[in-house]
Parts: structure tokens; sequence; C-alpha cells
DNA sequence: TTGTTATTGAAAATCAATTTCAATTAGAGA
DNA sequence: TCTCTAATTGAAATTGATTTTCAATAACAA
């Protein structure tokens, strides 16, 4: 988990590597917790203080086109990101601190398929997502 | 599913019955769709034209805090509400007109359970939603 | 019918996100 | 190493959705 495949992916996909991409890329892949754009650029100025906000949505739209953090869905609202995991991936978030935990190994055909011929819709696609607490905020 | 038991329960909360709030629940409660305030509000103008677009983001305010509606995310965005199923409901989507079934029947335990056990995580709540094409859309 | 108080729509304000723009800088080629 | 050019930058302006303010209106209890 070290911040050279982000930026080598930035880099072979025709970005430049910049200190600004640099501090926003090296910020949300080292976080264990979603980050809103605004929590992202107090964090990241902290390494790089000339950093801009834009900047910061900017390079955040870019590391989202290659894949490589996904937007956070919760109640209180839908700005955060998280690194996108490898694979089909859902999400366990801590209602208290944000902190994310992945996990795979959900079996839900049997469930789609019912749901699927009950309602005549073609599933394409499910979301699942667990909110808890995690063992610091319990 | 009239419109009256609606407007009853915000009679009920102390809130007035006004042509406004008639025109916003009668178009909210009457659609298989998920709409966004401005979709509400180009709805309910052909019910009572004088409506102000600040009076449906008020009254849906109001029928999300009695738990009436939902916000509904999607990847193309989460403005969008639906009345509230009755129990715990989870949806499925139409990726291409919006239109929202429900569904019940989610047996997540198993699944939450060892997750709880390996994270540590005391998991409280679940988000689990379809996407796919309905009939009138494949 | 009256009085009070919640509710209204319009306009202004706010907030996140996007666009514009001139200055800067990464990095390819000399 | 130096030069050039196009990508990138941060600041400021703009946008679009939502919220707040406010004086006028209307619901509804007495």
């Amino acid at each position: 988990m070290t911040a050279i495949p982000w930026l080598t992916q930035l880099q072979e996909n025709g970005y430049r590597l910049t200190e600004a991409r640099r501090a926003v890329v090296e910020t949300v892949q080292g976080s264990t917790h979603a980050l809103t754009p605004l929590q992202v650029f107090d964090l990241a100025r902290k390494k790089y203080p000339a950093l801009g906000l834009v900047s910061v949505y900017r390079t955040l739209e870019k590391l989202e086109e290659l894949h490589l953090i996904q937007r956070v869905h919760q109640p209180s609202g839908c700005q955060a990101f998280i690194s996108a995991g490898s694979g089909h991936q859902h999400l366990l978030l801590c209602q208290n601190c944000g902190k994310v935990e992945f996990f795979e190994g959900d079996d839900l055909e049997v469930l789609t398929e019912a749901i699927a011929r009950r309602t005549g819709y073609q599933i394409k696609e499910h979301w699942l997502q667990l909110f808890g607490l995690c063992q610091n905020c319990q």
C-alpha cells in the first residue's frame, strides 16, 4: 500500500506527476476513512501548503475515472471517497468515525433471481453496504 | 394508496393542510418513480400552478421527517425521493426510467454476523439496493 | 367572524462543485 | 543541461441546488 502504484497509473494514463497530485494521492491512498474533498484538502495541505481546493476536486475526478477510488454513500451525505477495493467489494462503515472495512463474499444470486422473476426486471447491479460501530467507537 | 393518509399524518403532527402541501403530497404519493425536488415541482405545479419550489423542499423535508418518504441513492445522484415502503424494505431501481420496486426478504444475518466477528464492528444497519432495467425499458 | 400563528412565494444568501484564465511547471526533445 | 510547449496550477468568477429571510397570506382554533 505505498503511494507509487496510483501515481504510476496516473502517469501511464498520460497525466503529469505534480506536487499537488502527489499530496492528494498520498492522502487518499493512505486513509482508512472515507474523506470528503474538503477533508482531503485539509490533510493534503499539511504535505503541500500551496495546494488549491480545485486541484483536489480535479485529482479525485481522475482517480475515480481510473477506478482507484469510489464515492461512499451515507445517510449523512454522499460526498466522501475511499480507495476502491479490488474486485467486487462491499463496504462496512463506522457511523461514528467513518472508518471503512471492505468485504466480499455476498451471495445474493438466489435473492436477485427470485426478485427478477417476480418483478420482471433485468437485474444488472447491486449495492450492499453495512453500517455500525468500529471497535474504537463502541 | 389514496392521498389522505399522508395529509392526515401531517395534520396529526401539527402541520396545516394547504394547497401547496396537497399538491406535493399527491404528486409524491402517487408516483412509482423516484422524483427529484425539481421533478416534483414541475409535476405538482400542474395541480397547483402558484406553487413555489421552496414549498416543495419544505414539504419533502416534513415527509422525510415523518418517514413517509425516503431519499434514493443512485450512481447518477442522490437527490430523488420515493415513498418509504412499510416495514424493512429494499429498493430495485430501473437504471433507465427510475421506476422503483420494493422488496423484503433479505436474509443477511448470517453474512453480517460473520463480518461482525471478523472485523469487530457492531453492525447496526444495512443498505441493499438492486439496479436493472424494468420490463418497459429492456 | 376574528385573531394568532404557521405557511407561503419571491428574493437573497449559502454552499459545494465547476469553469475560466493567466501564470507556472512537468517532462519530451534538442 | 537547456528549451519549448502543452498540461496543470491556484485564484476568482460562475453555476446550480438548497436554505434562509421576510413581508404578505391563509389555516384553523376560539
